[in-house]
DNA sequence: ATTTGTGCAAATCGTTTGCATCTGA
DNA sequence: TCAGATGCAAACGATTTGCACAAAT
């Protein structure tokens, strides 16, 4: 069953943009990702979704498409918890509340945070990235 | 073959402190995480430090050690690259510098990063912990 | 004597890979 | 047509677990 043609079409187009065919799978997945607001998952959580949207997609698709996004700047991947990796679809720049119990992650624009001083970097080290990661109980 | 025995009953002392035994390998695996400075270990690197010392201990020892050590506070566990948990042996209040190329892991002194403002924890959440990651190229 | 820790090997879990098959351009 | 994607199952690597044996109190 075909969804809204108007928003595939902008996924598409984002897919095209990016360099990546736009296949039924990743189509698919890219509408789950980008069609709402920002969104954080992991790889099971989309699989599960995409399962419960009648959605026919292997796991190994999934990790593949992820990545692949990952790749073209359309996500950001996050390591938190050592279980599993997190995807954003949030890559500007802001930072993160982790919720200890359900391992949830909310995003936190970069303005509500202001660091004053940073540290220079080491020598011949060029900095790529400050992740401020605030975990909270509850 | 037996060690300082000076340091022996130090690190001996720490452990029934916690309220751990101090079996041969925990002495051991304690000599070398806490007989010198601050460092960063994977269950791996220390595995692999305990061998070339001809100390003879199992990985699921390591393993187990490594999580005893850091229920007590002993440690701090952090999870930064999704191949492998880090221990600390800085248990105090710090930040790292993480290096992409080759996984190391650097202190940085809390009073070098200053943190100006921070958004409010979500209702009923409380904070408890601000993790600040600078990762560097190089 | 009793409790706690250790070692080993097997089990688990997230993730990756190899390869035959399919599909979009 | 044919490079690029997908699906499956097997492979992987870090970590955990079950259980018999050993060591600490």
């Amino acid at each position: 069953m075909r969804q809204n043609t108007l928003v595939d079409s902008t996924v598409m187009e984002r897919l095209r943009a990016a360099g990546l065919r736009p296949t039924r799978q990743r189509l698919a997945l890219a509408q789950i990702l980008f069609g709402q607001g920002d969104r954080h998952v992991t790889a099971e959580s989309l699989f599960n979704e995409a399962k419960s949207q009648r959605i026919d997609v292997s796991l190994a698709t999934v990790y593949n498409a992820l990545h692949d996004f990952t790749g073209k700047d359309m996500l950001r991947e996050i390591s938190i918890d050592s279980n599993s990796s997190y995807f954003d679809t949030n890559t500007g720049d802001h930072h993160h509340f982790f919720f200890e119990r359900s391992g949830k992650l909310q995003d936190i624009p970069s303005e509500h945070i202001n660091i004053a001083s940073l540290p220079e970097a080491p020598a011949g080290a060029q900095i790529s990235r400050v992740d401020v990661i605030i975990r909270v109980k509850a």
